[in-house]
DNA sequence: TTTGAACGTTTTTTT
DNA sequence: AACGTTCAAA
């Protein structure tokens, strides 16, 4: 390797990459190349202070973001960084438990609960504690246990402040631990909080680690919580060196316990911090950037930075004010055609929006359109319930004290083993302290189960059984393809009408070939996850942890759809920002909040910074929300740019054309009506079409008026205004 | 116990 | 609109 590499940073950068060793604040601003930085810094360390990439830990927001850091510095390097650990928090805890599991006081085959598995638990205990469901919903016991979780309290450190309300959640909580450990199930929370206890306890353990690890690094930090400072804390010890890397204005998970003061924190709490700060921006247009800053302007509580960059000013921002969801979804694919002529691929553009509901109609217009788009979020692979139901007979046939998994499966595909009998199970387990599966064969031995529910239970039973050892000798693809298809759940799934039977039959499919994959990538990375008890176990724990970023046709040049938190990190040629309009972007559930608010306005941010070259704002005056027409006012947000950064339709117009429709002849009805135009009707007065539905004189219109508000008319009833 | 239909409710972001 | 829950019938 050449030092002439460490040549191509700015000054800033420079500083931050070949800084002597110590702590480092490092405060980046979006697109100021703080990836580089930080994968520079590694190689920098290895290659000028001759460290071993043995003694590096690098910390990453995503499992993504682990792997490409990872091939990044490969590359810097020249040879393979196997020895360093470069993961997530969850995943780097996983690994420490699956090292220490006895000392942390688990099971050895340990399984994590996914926090749909936590709802149900969570369900499930607190009908069996007779609490009543509708006083304290599952949701809010999930959300009141994960705070506690943050902050490192166990159900009897919990403050109860004789507040019977708090009691009770202390109770579910308390209830909630219990089946945990007794079913040796560990939540993601629960992975942060159990190494910290166990380097808390066991001094030896924390020392093996300071010792191995004396270079940590970690990005994101703005968007790190209370454990996540704690364990940092403890790792680097008094010997450690810690870089870390962030930027407040782009803080955006604090309604999931992130908190912001963490990097003020670590400055106070680590002595001979030194603070850089990155703010040549090397991303964005002048325009974009200036929008940025002065949208985040508006934010009191900031750290204060300001970016800046020496490229040319570009184009403006196209502001687009649609009259529906579909009117923004068909501006957005025309413009896409556009830039796609302009010989910008589709993977460099991406439709950005506040929440997944928003992805439905973009998604179809863009079929409608023969756009190739890829989908992140939603609904995950890993989190399909024909999925997680195989996965559920996968665990409880590797681990049959599983509750939750066999709570899960013992009635899926039906065999008569109703809610009654899972009662009078549960009761019988809750009462001699056995796991349910014992519980099971206890009742059947000694006849506590009517005849006709005990053979289904029997038939369960062998099943799981027969299961276990048929897999016994097979490799872990073989085995979820026996499991797949002998376990009754092809059949079942068989039985279902529709597409989705069939689909949910072609994820299965993709489950055997994931396994396949999971499999080779053990091969060829040797040491991976192999602290885990089995293969079995392995792809157990990678299934909760990687809920599914591999997705079938990724390598298909495609536009890319994601909400605003999965676009953190990345950076596009043209970025679309959809549905800015009050309520939906800043969600009405933040709005009478200023500290949501400002969060708001940071995801904005984010969202804005992602876009090199061309960015499209688009609202929409009307669209269908949760079943209902609203019609909401333009986000505050873009009233908070600049005009003169701004293009094309005036935010406060009342009434504009829709090019996209206009452009359309075949929206053209017999009576020579369009969308978007002016219209009378007899007795509902002036209104602007939206929408057209069927053609000629039978087509329906659907009609905002002024006065009576949306509906859908019979053309020929219609006049043109 | 299972099934289907009617009913009512609930809408953010995710490692 | 989409989902989950509840209720009644088989």
């Amino acid at each position: 390797m050449s030092t002439l590499i460490f040549d191509s940073l700015n000054e800033a950068q420079s500083l931050a990459v070949k800084a002597p060793l110590g702590h480092q604040l490092i405060l980046a601003g979006a697109g100021s190349g703080k990836t580089r930085v930080l994968t520079y810094r590694i190689a920098w360390l290895v290659h000028a202070e001759k460290v071993s990439p043995a003694n590096i830990l690098a910390v990453t927001f995503t499992n993504k973001a682990a792997s490409e850091m990872r091939h990044r510095i490969e590359s810097l390097l020249g040879t393979s960084a196997k020895a360093m650990w470069i993961g997530t928090f969850h995943n780097l805890c996983h690994r420490i438990l699956r090292n220490h599991w006895r000392e942390a006081g688990l099971s050895e085959h340990f399984q994590i609960l996914d926090s749909d598995d936590q709802y149900r638990l969570l369900r499930r205990l607190i009908l069996s504690l007779n609490i009543d469901e509708d006083k304290f919903p599952p949701k809010e016991a999930q959300w009141f246990i994960n705070a506690q979780k943050d902050q490192g309290l166990e159900s009897s450190q919990v403050p109860s402040h004789g507040n019977t309300i708090q009691q009770k959640w202390i109770m579910i909580y308390a209830a909630y631990e219990e089946a945990c450990q007794r079913a040796g199930l560990v939540d993601f929370a629960d992975l942060l909080m159990k190494v910290n206890k166990l380097w808390k306890t066991h001094s030896n353990i924390l020392a093996h680690y300071q010792d191995r690890f004396r270079f940590l690094l970690v990005d994101e930090f703005q968007d790190t919580n209370a454990q996540q400072y704690d364990w940092v804390r403890q790792i680097a010890g008094s010997q450690g060196y810690i870089t870390i890397v962030g930027d407040d204005d782009q803080s955006i998970y604090g309604w999931r316990g992130a908190q912001v003061e963490n990097l003020e924190r670590f400055r106070r709490d680590f002595p001979q911090v030194s603070l850089i700060r990155l703010e040549q921006n090397y991303r964005s247009s002048g325009t974009i950037l200036k929008a940025a800053n002065a949208l985040i302007a508006n934010n009191q509580s900031r750290f204060g930075k300001n970016l800046w960059t020496t490229q040319g000013e570009g184009e403006k921002i196209t502001v687009y004010a649609a009259f529906n969801e579909f009117d923004e979804a068909h501006f957005i694919a025309n413009r896409i055609r556009e830039h796609q002529a302009r010989d910008v691929c589709l993977s460099n553009m991406a439709i950005l929006y506040r929440s997944n509901a928003q992805s439905r109609v973009l998604e179809e217009t863009l079929i409608h359109y023969g756009i190739a788009y890829r989908i992140y979020g939603g609904l995950r692979f890993f989190e399909r319930s024909e999925i997680k139901d195989t996965l559920a007979y996968l665990r409880l046939i590797a681990n049959p004290e599983d509750d939750a998994a066999m709570e899960r499966i013992i009635n899926v595909p039906t065999r008569g083993i109703g809610d009654s009998t899972q009662a009078l199970l549960r009761e019988h387990a809750k009462q001699h302290q056995l796991p349910l599966w014992q519980a099971a064969e206890q009742m059947l031995a000694q006849k506590l189960v009517p005849s006709r529910t005990a053979s289904g239970l029997t038939h369960f039973l062998e099943t799981i059984q027969t299961l276990r050892t048929d897999i016994h000798n097979l490799s872990l693809h073989e085995s979820v393809q026996h499991v797949v298809y002998n376990s009754g759940l092809i059949e079942h799934y068989r039985k279902e009408k529709g597409e989705k039977g069939i689909s949910r039959i072609e994820n299965l499919e993709e489950l055997i070939n994931a396994a396949k994959e999971f499999e080779n990538e053990m091969e060829a990375s040797d040491v991976g996850q192999l602290m885990s008890p089995s293969p079995l176990s392995a792809f157990l724990s990678y299934s909760a942890l990687e809920a599914g970023e591999s997705q079938a046709g990724l390598s298909q040049d495609s536009v890319q759809l994601m909400t605003l938190h999965s676009a953190k990190g990345l950076e596009f040629n043209t970025v679309f920002l959809a549905g800015c309009e009050e309520g939906l972007f800043p969600h009405y559930l933040s709005q009478e909040n200023p500290e949501k608010l400002e969060e708001e306005r940071r995801l904005c941010y984010v969202g804005i910074t992602r876009a090199m070259q061309k960015l499209y704002m688009s609202y929409a005056e009307a669209r269908q929300l949760y079943g209902k027409n609203t019609h909401n006012r333009p986000s505050r947000f873009l009233k908070e740019i600049p005009g003169e950064y701004l293009d094309g339709i005036r935010i406060k117009t009342k009434v504009s054309l829709p090019e996209s429709a206009v452009s359309k002849s075949d929206q053209k009805t017999a009576a020579g009506l369009r969308v978007g135009q002016q219209v009378t009707h007899r007795q509902f007065g002036e209104g602007v079409i939206l929408q057209q539905e069927g053609q000629g004189d039978r087509a329906r219109l659907q009609i905002r008026f002024a006065r009576v508000g949306i509906k859908w008319l019979i053309a020929s009833y219609v006049d043109q205004g």
